[in-house]
Formats: structure tokens, sequence, C-alpha cells
DNA sequence: GATCATTGTTAGTCATCGCTAACTCTTAAC
DNA sequence: GTTAAGAGTTAGCGATGACTAACAATGATC
């Protein structure tokens, strides 16, 4: 049981889009990835036939308890990997899409290491 | 032109065989990278009709410039990330297979950056 | 109430990058 | 000299994940 890479990125920016604007519909997540809405729509059908998330009667979407894990996790990646560039003085732009690249295939050893480093205050600070 | 993910990890293997063996032959590549002959086949036919390598009349594999120089930069990425990653603790194995990874995706910027907070001395030394 | 914009869907295509099956070619063994 | 092993190739398939084209349903505008 291996949830796919664009997966991920999908119910990531759900969660993102629910925290911005309260909801979260389709063409939302079309206009914010950049990817067509036919490419929307067959992304949460699947998320839907794999149960990370439900859409009700007006198709907003929600995320069910397993969505809602996954983009907690790949969100808080995102995070934490984003603001460890930007110490590094990486511009917030491209911290951002290198972030979003390296979240997914960051194993939990190193994404652990990474943050007991970061705890430690190796990062210079701002 | 944009040279894809799996013809960087080619060229970094063709690369690293050279220096283990002196030669490089496709059957090798298969068993490195731990994918079928016919996958590096058709992965080499793509690097020769992109100029990044050529065969001799006994079927040697041989970097060009241009393949040369994408393999050493993400050799360079591979050892770095690598390095880095070990620096903070994450195991030998683990930290290969994630800079494997890692290594196509990050911006120049952000591995310029990571190289020089490793120059600074910031990850712990062993 | 006809028209148009918005939203979502289905159907079909394409590129990447693996795979298996089946083939050729060369070389070594008996 | 026939057979077997090793190396490389072609053909065809499947999964992932994007795309365009075309259509359905809902709501707002005139």
């Amino acid at each position: 049981m291996h949830i796919h890479e664009s997966s991920e990125d999908y119910l990531e920016m759900i969660m993102m889009l629910r925290e911005q604007k309260g909801y979260v519909r389709s063409v939302d997540i079309a206009a914010a990835l950049s990817v067509t809405k036919p490419s929307v729509s067959h992304a949460m059908k699947q998320l839907r036939e794999n149960g990370y998330i439900t859409m009700d009667e007006e198709n907003y979407i929600l995320l069910t308890v397993a969505g809602e894990a996954v983009a907690r996790r790949i969100y808080q990646r995102h995070r934490t990997l984003m603001e460890f560039l930007m110490s590094l003085g990486v511009a917030e732009k491209i911290a951002y899409e290198d972030a979003c690249k390296i979240e997914h295939d960051l194993s939990e050893e190193s994404f652990e290491a990474l943050c007991h480093h970061i705890e430690q205050g190796n990062p210079k600070p701002q």
C-alpha cells in the first residue's frame, strides 16, 4: 500500500487551501497547482477511491482521517525543509519549490536527523 | 533541452563504474542499478542519440564531453548530500539512497547554500 | 426564458521509465 | 561442428501523471 507522490501533493494542497480559504473545490486545486481541471478531477477520483477524501453534494472536498494524516505529514516536512533552506540564505520562492520536491523523497531517518540538527541551532539564525 | 532524471542516474553510474572497473558495459549498469538489460539498452540508445555517450565496436560505453559534465555534476551532488546526511548521523546505506533521490531535485541555489553551510563546519564533525 | 460562465466529468492521447518475451550475435566448450 | 553462455537489441505492455477535446449540470445575466 504505497501512496503516490502526486497524491501526497494533492492532499497537502487541500490542507493548505482549507487553511487559506476555509473550503476546497477542485478548481481551486487546479489553479493553485497549475494543472488542468481534468487532471484534478482524475486525481480526486483516485483519492476518493482510496479513502483519502470525500466530496459532499456540492463537490466541496474534505479530508478523511487517513487523508488528514498524509497531508499533515507532508505539510510538516514541507515547512521544515523550507525553513531550513531559508535559514541557509535561500530565497523563499526557491526554498518553497525545492522543499516541494524533496519532501517526498527523504527517508524518515534523514528527516528526523535534519530536525535534530535544526533544533540544535546549527543553521545560523536569522 | 531538459535532461531526464533517469538519464542523469545512468550517466552518474557510468562514471562510477568507470572508476571502479576501468570500463563500462550495459550489463554492468543493469547489475549496478538493479534494472533489466532491455531497460539499459533503451536508456543507452537515448543517451547516444542525445550525444551524452558513445559506444565502441565492442559495445564499451564512453562518456562524451557533455555526458562527462552531467555525470560529474550529479556525482558531486550525490557525494556532498550523502556526506552531509552522514554527518547528521544517518546510516551510510540510507544516506546513499536519499542522496540519490534528492540530487536531481535541489536547485543550484539551494545546493550552493548547503555547500557553504557545510564548509562553515556547521554540521557536527565526526 | 435563452444565453453564457463556472464547475466538474469522461474519453482518449502522450511521455517517462520500468518490465517480459523473443530475437541476434559472438565466443567458448564439448 | 553443434551447443551453450553472455551481451545486446527490438517489440510490446503497464503504471504514473500530465494533457486536449467534448460534454453535463448549475447559476447568473440580459
